[in-house]
DNA sequence: ACGCTCGCATCAGGTGGGAAACGG
DNA sequence: CCGTTTCCCACCTGATGCGAGCGT
């Protein structure tokens, strides 16, 4: 939470302007003064992923076309005996495959960054070790091995990252949107872990959004404790219950009742992955437990009332419970796809009020086959991975910096505490309750819904990758029969790879065709059940059945049929009881 | 008669906008 | 005075409960 007791912000209107710097975008946008933090003395520490001497594809470095996740290395430290949360973690990441099984689409997965060990901030100095390539050859399976995390619903978050994504604070607690979303592979199947989400800051400024654009307004405040850990309700499970079902946060609020002060902050949401013994207790015993994993776009700027009409147009674009205030709710969904659910930013009504229109130089089908395509050019080693800090990106900067998703994974031993953070981690309905919960989180009642149980009839959204899908479909199965959404957790990615590599060669033979293809394909493989909620969903859209699809739809729909397809083939392994349903609901409070 | 599915109505909760309140 | 924050509003979604219809 942003101000909590005795955070005072660092911002102040007597700032000199000299610590006024030009726009991130302007930043990111040139890789030699891209380095935000130079003026900090951090510099130098981020050369520890840009490592821009090392070619992006060297040999030892997946091709851009790899679909093998890439774990690299990282620093393994030691493990600790404070905090059993370090909040300040390593952060590690692991390109997404496109086409992972259960969710979707191919460009929606994205790489989690690893850091250095790092403070609970993630502008501090970064110190990590070595080359994230030395880790390449991970084991999979067993002790040791390294978890590898994948963004579900990464089409989304860029959308909005590409404009500096914004998430509402209020004080009984805000919604995020886009939600958190993973997937999980490279668990031990049969281990305990404990999934939470904590947000740090990630920058060491106060951001302003002035003249149409974010600019650095004095420093963040960073001395507080706040309870910015969220654990996830269905803490302590397997290996195999993670890797078994997307794991998603959407009903993780912001909130900033118990703070003071409000800082308009850049936060990082960061995922983080502890084995445990089967109660749920950390084992500090050994080395390598704790894992994290950071995605560059899930970084947000804090903020009361959002500030960039863009931000706003995307998030009723893709909310659904913000659909009241779509202007041209009937027309949207009769328009063609291009124009629905992704309106072509020129044509927003509000685009023009404060940001230039520069920002939307591209046609809306080019951006959302940026979006699509990014998977041909995101196989990057993480040497060339940009710093999760340096997020401030100018649409133009982000066609550029969102190429380069690739981090490793990094194991930790539970050290450090939340030092960083403003921003509370709100979950309302739950009784989570849990001694798992270092941070003083409050217990609550936990809403048992899966996250992708929400909006089934939206197969055509972008919303949906926001939203989740893969149980849009639930209601319609019987009760009786165990479902999966995800194929066999039991072989993680292995079993998916040739599938997924073929993915990937095709998108990389003919990535143009991407999106048609899939949109083509759609119906055709709609199981009985997707296509029942689909004409309802057509029904009540008034979208026409032989409309076109939107990107993110296809994904998804794609996604259940990678689902059904496991199903189909009795690939899939029964969901265990407390699948169904379990949605993130979780409740941060900062520390009286 | 019983169980199941489906459709409808109701309710709780989420959303951004806008005005009011607040604070420097 | 101005920027920020809070509150209320209308609108929307999703979950749930209920009853009707249907098949066994």
């Amino acid at each position: 939470m942003l101000g909590t007791e005795g955070e005072s912000s660092s911002f102040s209107s007597k700032e000199a302007a000299g610590d006024r710097r030009k726009s991130p975008a302007v930043e990111a946008e040139d890789p030699a003064t891209g380095s935000r933090y130079s003026e900090h003395g951090m510099g130098a520490d981020r050369s520890y992923y840009l490592h821009s001497t090392v070619s992006k594809q060297s040999p030892e470095t997946p091709s851009p076309c790899s679909f093998i996740p890439y774990t690299p290395s990282g620093t393994v430290y030691t493990p600790s005996s404070a905090t059993r949360y370090p909040s300040s973690l390593h952060l590690s990441s692991v390109l997404p495959p496109a086409g992972f099984p259960p969710c979707s689409g191919r460009s929606h997965f994205s790489p989690a960054y690893q850091l250095g060990q790092s403070p609970g901030c993630l502008y501090p100095p970064y110190t990590s070790s070595g080359s994230a390539l030395s880790n390449l050859n991970l084991p999979t399976t067993g002790p040791g091995m390294r978890a590898q995390v994948y963004l579900c619903n990464r089409p989304l978050w860029l959308k909005f990252h590409r404009h500096q994504t914004e998430m509402i604070i209020t004080k009984q607690g805000r919604r995020m949107f886009p939600f958190l979303s993973f997937n999980i592979a490279g668990l031990n199947l049969t281990a305990h872990y404990n999934v939470f989400v904590e947000v740090v800051l990630a920058d060491p400024n106060h951001w302003r959004f002035q003249g149409g654009k974010w600019v650095t307004c004095g420093k963040a405040d960073n001395s507080s404790q706040g309870n910015k850990v969220y654990i996830h309700p269905e803490s302590p499970n397997t290996g195999a219950h993670w890797m078994r079902q997307e794991i998603s946060f959407s009903k993780l609020k912001l909130t900033n009742n118990k703070g003071t002060n409000i800082n308009t902050s850049q936060y990082q949401p960061r995922l983080h992955i502890v084995e445990v013994t089967e109660d749920g207790v950390e084992d500090i015993s050994s080395e390598g437990k704790t894992q994290s994993f950071t995605f560059p776009e899930n970084q947000f700027i804090a903020v009361t009332a959002y500030q960039n009409t863009d931000i706003t147009q995307l998030k009723i674009d893709h909310n659904p419970f913000a659909k009241g205030f779509r202007d041209n709710y009937d027309s949207m969904y009769a328009a063609p796809e291009n124009d629905r659910l992704t309106p072509s930013p020129t044509s927003s009504p509000r685009a023009h009020q404060i940001v230039p229109g520069a920002r939307y130089a591209m046609q809306p089908l080019f951006q959302d086959q940026f979006v699509n395509n990014l998977p041909q050019n995101r196989y990057y080693n993480s040497e060339r991975a940009v710093p999760q800090t340096n997020s401030l990106l100018s649409p133009q900067a982000e066609d550029a910096t969102s190429q380069r998703w690739f981090v490793t994974s990094m194991q930790q031993g539970g050290n450090g505490t939340s030092t960083s953070n403003k921003l509370d981690l709100t979950p309302y309905d739950g009784e989570y309750s849990s001694s798992l919960l270092p941070y003083g989180i409050k217990s609550l009642s936990m809403q048992t819904s899966h996250a992708l149980s929400y909006y089934p009839d939206s197969p055509f959204t972008t919303m949906s990758a926001g939203w989740g899908s893969r149980a849009a479909y639930q209601r319609k199965v019987s009760p009786s029969l165990p479902w999966s959404a995800r194929p066999s957790t039991t072989t993680g990615f292995p079993e998916d790879l040739d599938k997924v590599k073929a993915q990937i060669e095709e998108e990389v033979n003919g990535s143009a065709s991407l999106i048609s293809s899939w949109t083509e394909t759609q119906p055709s493989t709609l199981s009985l059940d997707k296509a029942d909620s689909y004409l309802t969903a057509c029904k009540r859209r008034r979208l026409s059945l032989n409309g076109p699809i939107t990107e993110d739809s296809s994904s998804d729909i794609k996604c259940e049929d990678l689902a059904s397809a496991a199903i189909n083939s009795s690939s899939y392994i029964k969901d265990a009881p407390s699948s169904k349903g379990m949605a993130a609901y979780y409740s941060f409070y900062t520390n009286p």
